[in-house]
DNA sequence: CGTCACGTTGAGTGCTATCAACGCAAGTGG
DNA sequence: CCACTTGCGTTGATAGCACTCAACGTGACG
């Protein structure tokens, strides 16, 4: 690995497409025909990455913010059916199209890869190839622990589920525990969660009051993780 | 495509291999070598063909029969995450362990690929990596849609949707509808809808009431489609 | 200061789970 | 051949969890 060589000036912050996980077991050439590929996106509160169906032309790599990927019903009912933050890939689709909308959720900076110019790529260097197969199937693995929860778990156990999740992601270290800072509302919980806000609400409320955690905000955002071994035991997955 | 070349005689069932989803890019030589390592699996109903956990050594073909996938949280509570038939591929998973359990539901037979040296021939021909992206970006599709049915459906429209991606799947044309065998359970279509068998049952009888459907069958296995239509609404997919 | 979005909380309803009984077919053993 | 058992599916009665509808409080913003 050369992963010691000093890092030229490539368009879409060389430093960041380098820990890119996609980018893991490439060399120094490979690198540099990525980043040739690679533009960056800005993008506000609420804008969206890609819609649903949209034709799948680019891959995105999230380098700061959150996202947030949903599937709808024809009546509107909506599916989140995940989370994304900084160093996740989206866009692994299939048959030309997108299978779900993407969403910033706060201000969101992205990395693009065209798609057509990375299949080349993939051809080139199967390596690269190899290691989006292993992204696919990660992200297949999350999808069915998605499924046990959405399938088998009751409101507690899925709210509960959803902040372990999100503690092991993007929790801050605290002297007295975990900090969770939550960039998605209470519907965008319970889109997830395949719950209503009210009840997402409830469950949290219920998880502050038996001292498991501490809501550190008035705007509630801020949840301190007080006992996240009695949090994971509520959870259901022990 | 040199598929109208005459089929040599490989160790399992090369005709079968061929139609094989993960075979449509290899040419003559490629398929010689994947016939090369593919070995021959029967199992009885009820039988494992590996568990959740276990160390991912194969990749299977399911040539006959029906199985199913399911996850299981500590306290025994059972998520099925999908059922295979005819031509399905099983065993795609990831960091050496597989992400669920596969059982067969019926009499199956199935072919088995050794993964290492799936793995070498992927190396060798990257075509047969790029079909294996495919297939898991097609995986992860269909858990989509599943998460969907499973975090917004009523027990009606999940009972609905079942029925109708199985007629799609093994559905029997006849002259007034389509003939639906079901090989699994109500238990079992239970844990795949997120719901008890008795609730599966009652939405089944009231499909039966509204007309839409008839069980033609003693052991209420076979069932008669009569108003696809009608299911497909109902199934709130639209 | 008014509006708006968001989060919380309460009251009541409804859907699905739970518990239970029953029918039926297939298998078993005397 | 028949009594018995067992597994599976259905149906009924009841309970409970999560949804719905509603009110209220708060902070952000113009």
């Amino acid at each position: 690995m050369s992963s010691t060589v000093a890092t030229p000036k490539f368009p879409c912050a060389s430093y960041e497409v380098q820990d890119l996980a996609i980018c893991t077991a490439l060399d120094y050439e490979e690198l540099r025909q990525l980043n040739a590929i690679a533009t960056h996106v800005s993008l506000h509160s609420g804008q969206a990455v890609f819609f649903e169906d949209d034709k799948d032309a680019f891959l995105f790599y999230v380098v700061e913010g959150a996202v947030r990927l949903s599937k709808m019903l024809p009546d509107g009912r909506r599916q989140i059916t995940g989370f994304l933050f900084s160093g996740d890939l989206l866009g692994l689709s299939v048959a030309g199209a997108y299978a779900y909308t993407a969403e910033a959720i706060n201000d969101t900076s992205l990395c693009r890869f065209n798609r057509a110019r990375l299949t080349e790529l993939a051809e080139r260097f199967p390596k690269l190839e190899h290691r989006l197969l292993n992204l696919a199937s990660n992200e297949l693995v999350h999808a069915q622990d998605q499924l046990i929860m959405l399938g088998q778990k009751s409101a507690s156990e899925r709210v509960a589920t959803i902040l372990v999740r999100l503690v092991e992601r993007i929790g801050q270290q605290a002297d007295d525990g975990s900090v969770l800072d939550l960039p998605m509302s209470r519907e965008d919980l319970a889109d997830f969660c395949g719950l209503t806000h009210e009840t997402v609400s409830r469950k949290i409320s219920l998880l502050r009051k038996m001292g498991v955690i501490e809501v550190r905000n008035a705007r509630h955002s801020r949840i301190h993780i007080s006992k996240i071994g009695a949090l994971a035991l509520l959870s259901g997955d022990v």
